[in-house]
DNA sequence: CAGCTATAAAATGCATACAATATCTTAGAG
DNA sequence: CTCTAAGATATTGTATGCATTTTATAGCTG
C-alpha cells in the first residue's frame, strides 16, 4: 500500500507537467496587453509583479526576458521593463513579414488541410462572429489571432508557425494602438473566404488572397498620421 | 574636480553597455555549437558553465534560457539543457522556411542595396573565398552565414532578419549534422552570383536564384538516409 | 544472476540576500 | 524662481542557499 501510494504520488507531481508557473505568467501577462488592460509604454516593475503572481522576481524576470524576445515588451538595462510600443515603421516591418510568412503558410494549408481541419476552422470562425455580433470585441480578436495560427498549425511547418506566433502578438498590439474606431482590422468575412479557397485546394489563389486580407487589415489602421517615428513622444505628453 | 570625476566614472560605466555578460556566454555557446566543438546532444549542466566563465548559475540560465527559445539547445525540465539534435523533418522545415523568408529578403534588398552595401557583400564573399581556399572550414562557413545575414541587414526588415537571425544557427547545425563529405553546402561562387542579380536590381531574378541557392544547398545534404526521425538513436549508439 | 526497491548523490527549480545602478527628493547657489 | 548637485530611496543585477526532482548506486528478493 505504501508503495503503490508513492508511485501514485510520483505518477500524479511527474504528469502534471501542466503549463509551468513561467508560462502561466507569461500567458497572463500577454494576455493583459492585448486586451489593452497594460497599454503601450507601461511600465512593468519586477517586484509588483512578484507579489501580483505571488512567485519571486526569479520566475519573473524568466517570463520577462521570455516577453523581450518575442518584442512584446522592451527590457531596458538596469531600468526595467515597459510594454512595446511600435512606431508606424515598425508596425509596416511586422505587416510586411506577416505578409511573406502568411502567403507561404497559406499555400500549405491549402495544400494539407484536411476535412477535419477545415470543420475546425469553421468553428473558429463562427466563434469570432459571434463575439463580434454580441459586441465583445476583445474576444472576437483573440479568435481572429486563434485563427491565423490555427492555419500556420494547418501548414505543419514548425519554424513558420513559431515565427507567426510572435508575429500575431505584435500586430495585435499595433492594431490595437492604430485601429480607428468603428472599423474592425480583420474581417471574419475574409476569414470564411480564406476557408473556401483552401477548401477548393487553390493553392495560389490562397496564397494572394491571404495577402489581399492582410493589406486590407494594414489599410483600416491611421499608420499615417505624422507621429514622428515612434509614439513615445506622444505617451510622455500624455503621462505628464 | 570631485564632481567632475563623479561624472567622469558614471559615464564611463554608463557608456560600457557592451555586450553585457550573458550576451558573451550566449555567444561563445553559440560558436562552440557552430563549430562542433559542442556537438548535438552534448549535455550542458548548468554548474560546469558556471565554473567555465566564472559567473553564478543565474547567468547561465539565462542564456541558456536565450539558446533554448532559438532552437539551439532543448531544455528539458528538471533535466538540463543538451545540444539540439534537429532530425530530417525538422532539417526540411527549416530550409522550407529559409526559401520563403529569404526569397522576401534578396527581393528587399535587390530594391534597397546602394553602391556601399554592395561593397561590403563582395568583402564578405571574398574572405569566404580566402577562408576556403586556406582550408579553414570553420571561417569560411562563419563568412557564409554572415552573406547571408547581411542581406537580411540590407533588407531592412527587421522582423524577418530577426527570424533569419534564428534560421541561420539552426541551419548551420543542420549542415553540421548532414553535410556530406567533401561537398561544401554553400559555395561563395552562388554567393557572387546573388550579389551579380542584386548589383543588376533585378528583384524578381534575385528571389528565384536564392531559392536556386538554398535548393542546391539542401540537395547537397544528405538528408535522405533512413534514420527514422530524430538521429536520438543513431547518437545513443554510438556513444555507448 | 536478473530485476526491483531503497538509499545516496547530483542536478535543477525557486526564493532570498546583497551589490550596483537608476530615479526621486531636497537643499543650495545663481 | 530656476537650475544644479548631493543624498535618500527604489529598482534592477547577480550570487548564494535551500527544496525538489532526477539519476546513480547499492542491497535485497525471487
Amino acid at each position: 500500500m505504501t508503495s503503490e501510494e508513492t508511485i501514485e504520488g510520483r505518477r500524479r507531481s511527474a504528469r502534471r507537467r501542466g503549463p509551468s508557473k513561467v508560462q502561466l505568467i507569461y500567458q497572463q501577462i500577454v494576455d493583459a496587453i492585448l486586451a489593452q488592460r497594460l497599454p503601450p509604454s507601461t511600465r512593468l516593475a519586477e517586484e509588483a509583479l512578484s507579489e501580483i503572481f505571488d512567485v519571486s522576481r526569479t520566475l519573473i524576470r524568466q517570463a520577462l526576458l521570455r516577453l523581450a524576445h518575442e518584442n512584446l515588451i522592451e527590457l531596458r538595462p538596469n531600468r526595467g521593463a515597459v510594454v512595446s510600443c511600435p512606431g508606424v515603421d515598425e508596425a509596416r516591418d511586422v505587416f510586411r513579414a506577416r505578409h511573406v510568412i502568411e502567403a507561404a503558410i497559406m499555400r500549405l494549408a491549402a495544400a494539407h488541410a484536411d476535412a477535419g481541419r477545415l470543420v475546425e476552422l469553421d468553428a473558429i470562425v463562427a466563434h469570432e462572429r459571434a463575439f463580434f455580433e454580441r459586441g465583445e470585441r476583445g474576444g472576437g480578436l483573440r479568435m481572429s489571432n486563434d485563427f491565423h495560427l490555427m492555419l500556420a498549425e494547418i501548414a505543419g511547418n514548425k519554424p513558420l508557425a513559431k515565427f507567426l506566433g510572435e508575429l500575431v502578438p505584435r500586430s495585435a498590439l499595433v492594431i490595437a494602438l492604430y485601429e480607428r474606431p468603428g472599423h474592425r482590422a480583420c474581417s471574419f468575412d475574409e476569414h470564411a473566404q480564406l476557408i473556401d479557397v483552401i477548401r477548393r485546394r487553390d493553392v495560389e489563389r490562397a496564397a494572394l488572397l491571404m495577402q489581399e486580407h492582410l493589406h486590407r487589415c494594414e489599410a483600416k489602421l491611421d499608420l499615417d498620421r505624422c507621429s514622428g517615428e515612434t509614439l513615445d513622444l506622444r505617451s510622455v505628453l500624455a503621462g505628464a
